[in-house]
RNA sequence: GCUCCCAUCGUCUAACGGUUAGGACACCAGAUUUUCAUUCUGGCGACCGGGGUUCAACUCCCCGUGGGAGUACCA
């Protein structure tokens, strides 16, 4: 048998998700239980939303955590390279290849008359019929092509047939009908992959023997699947994961909750414990002894032991308060007072840090003692923000929980995380309120810091980063009753206009 | 709507036909600690429902129900 090979494949959207670290965790323990190798590869074929700020951040990120990748963007290897933007000649091949032997068609309907022929779909209870097109000359559509009119390429989906996945966690096979399954897209207008394409000529390009991967893409194998049989490759093995949920079992998401590695970085969590638990988020602990479980191992114990047949298939609720009880664990127990201290340093107390702080507390001190008390909350996972310092004079609780959430929407477009961009941020919202920039700033300062007086703000929430920032507004529109589902989507509505 | 996945305490889970259904977080009591935290002891608390199969079902099968995901020129 050959050599197992893994990889995560996330796209650099967005600040770097435990999700992901929790779907590399489990790739990495298979790869180094089979003596395999694991690569990274970054799936930025989304030219609107990929970053490379996000990209940056993600690699930063995985490493804190000790997720090492064998091959990857930055260290390159034999089946580079790893950055999908950096691929599209291959995937275009590969199209065309698709092209001739008949299995997908070039496609020009426009977005109306794709929603129309979806609304016909929908009405029989069928998928999207695309018949008016694939069916056509592909001589035709070549030649069309080539006048410089935009296309798409589609996948021609069988429409009748079962495909039939193992999937390595699951005792009985998954059947879908490729009747059910749209007329895929391959090639965007723009050139670039969709990922259907892009992750399918990559893994097996990168000799990917076993994808391990979200639940959410079970729906999606069947296309995955066809494709390597037109390409005349042998698949990979596919393992789905369940997914990570919000307290209401919804697909985890930073609406409510913590979702970036960088937020339990910055909030002084320890990358053993982030991964121990997230471990144990799908796989039964240890057994002890005695019959009790050790709940805490770390990552390389817990590769000795690792069986993907063992991971459990419900989703599972991301309970915070566990993780506290695990990363105070490994606080104690593991580390000796000066280890302690130098954990300390590589988070916030050195030099680097503290230097930042000084312009901003000088002005307000008068002994050296005055330092601490005022600044507390750079070096807190979070603060008490009191109802009566977050109101304004004259203004409801209502309508200010509704204005911190519009700077929480603000500030999501403020990347990078830099000062002037936040103050204009900032200034944004207090424009949309049409309030004076005071009942903006002072709710603010009280959520940052607890208290409506402090340092400079947009200076603070600079050092305190985005993600820490993100949470401590969320906690104050919590403490002043939050803002209904219903309210919330009207005013996503009037803000995104 | 259609397709697929899933189903044990509030949460994470053990059990792989025969147990008083076990452990952990949280919560509640008590002990230790000058305080707090830690630690220790105890308590609360679950097999989604209905049919089968079997001498015996949490466990196997079927049907419901519930939850989730997918249904994009996003991944």
């Amino acid at each position: 048998m050959s050599t197992v090979r893994v990889r995560v494949a996330p796209s650099p959207t967005g600040a770097p998700h435990v999700g992901t670290a929790y779907i590399a965790l489990f790739n990495l323990a298979f790869a180094r239980r089979h003596g395999g190798q694991f690569l990274l590869r970054i799936e930025d074929t989304d030219q609107t939303r990929s970053l490379k700020a996000h990209e940056d951040r993600l690699i930063s990120a995985l490493r804190w955590l000790g997720l090492d990748w064998d091959e990857g963007p930055d260290v390159g290897g034999d089946c580079g390279p790893y950055r999908q933007s950096e691929r599209l000649d291959i995937y275009r091949r590969h199209a065309d290849q698709l092209l001739a032997t008949g299995h997908a068609y070039h496609s020009f309907a426009t977005a109306a008359e794709l929603a129309s022929w979806r609304a016909e779909g929908q009405a029989a209870g069928v998928p999207a019929p695309f018949a008016v097109e694939r069916d056509g000359d592909p001589a035709a559509g070549r030649a069309r092509a080539a006048t410089g009119e935009p296309y798409v390429v589609r996948m021609k989906m069988p429409l009748e047939g079962t495909c039939v996945i193992e999937d390595m966690l699951r005792d009985a096979p998954i059947s879908i009908d490729y009747a059910g399954l749209d007329d895929q897209v391959l090639l965007k207008s723009d050139g670039f992959p969709t990922y259907h394409l892009a992750v399918v000529v990559d893994d097996h390009l990168m000799g990917i023997t076993h994808v391990i991967r979200g639940e959410e893409w079970i729906n999606s194998t069947p296309k995955h699947m066809l494709l390597y049989d037109w390409l005349g490759w042998d698949a990979p093995k596919h393992a789905h994961l369940p997914l990570l949920l919000n307290p209401d079992r919804s697909k985890l998401s930073k609406r409510r909750n913590p979702t970036s590695i960088d937020y339990y970085r910055r909030a002084g969590y320890l990358p053993v414990a982030l991964l121990n638990y997230l471990a144990l988020m799908a796989y039964p602990p240890a057994a002890g002894a005695d019959g009790a479980e050790q709940e805490k191992e770390p990552f390389d114990d817990f590769v000795g032991r690792f069986d993907l047949a063992r991971i459990s298939l419900g989703g599972s609720v991301f309970d915070v308060e566990k993780l506290n009880w695990l990363n105070g664990r490994y606080l104690r127990e593991d580390l000796t007072p000066q280890q302690l201290l130098q954990a300390l340093r590589d988070w916030a107390l050195n030099d680097d840090f503290l230097a930042q702080i000084m312009p901003l507390m000088q002005p307000r001190m008068e002994t050296l003692g005055d330092l601490m008390p005022k600044c507390v909350f750079f070096f807190s996972r979070n603060v008490e923000a009191k109802l009566e310092d977050l109101l304004p004079k004259g203004r409801q609780a209502e309508d200010v929980a509704a204005m911190l959430q519009t700077v929480v929407w603000s500030l999501e477009t403020v990347v990078p995380w830099q000062r002037d961009a936040i103050e204009v941020a900032v200034k944004r919202t207090g424009e949309f309120w049409d309030w004076p920039i005071r009942d903006i700033t002072r709710p603010l300062y009280t959520a940052i810091m607890g208290q409506p007086v402090g340092p400079p703000l947009y200076e603070s929430i600079v050092l305190l980063d985005v993600d820490l920032t993100r949470m401590r507004l969320l906690a104050a529109i919590e403490v002043l009753g939050g803002v209904s589902k219903k309210k919330a989507k009207k005013l996503e509505k009037d803000w995104a206009s």
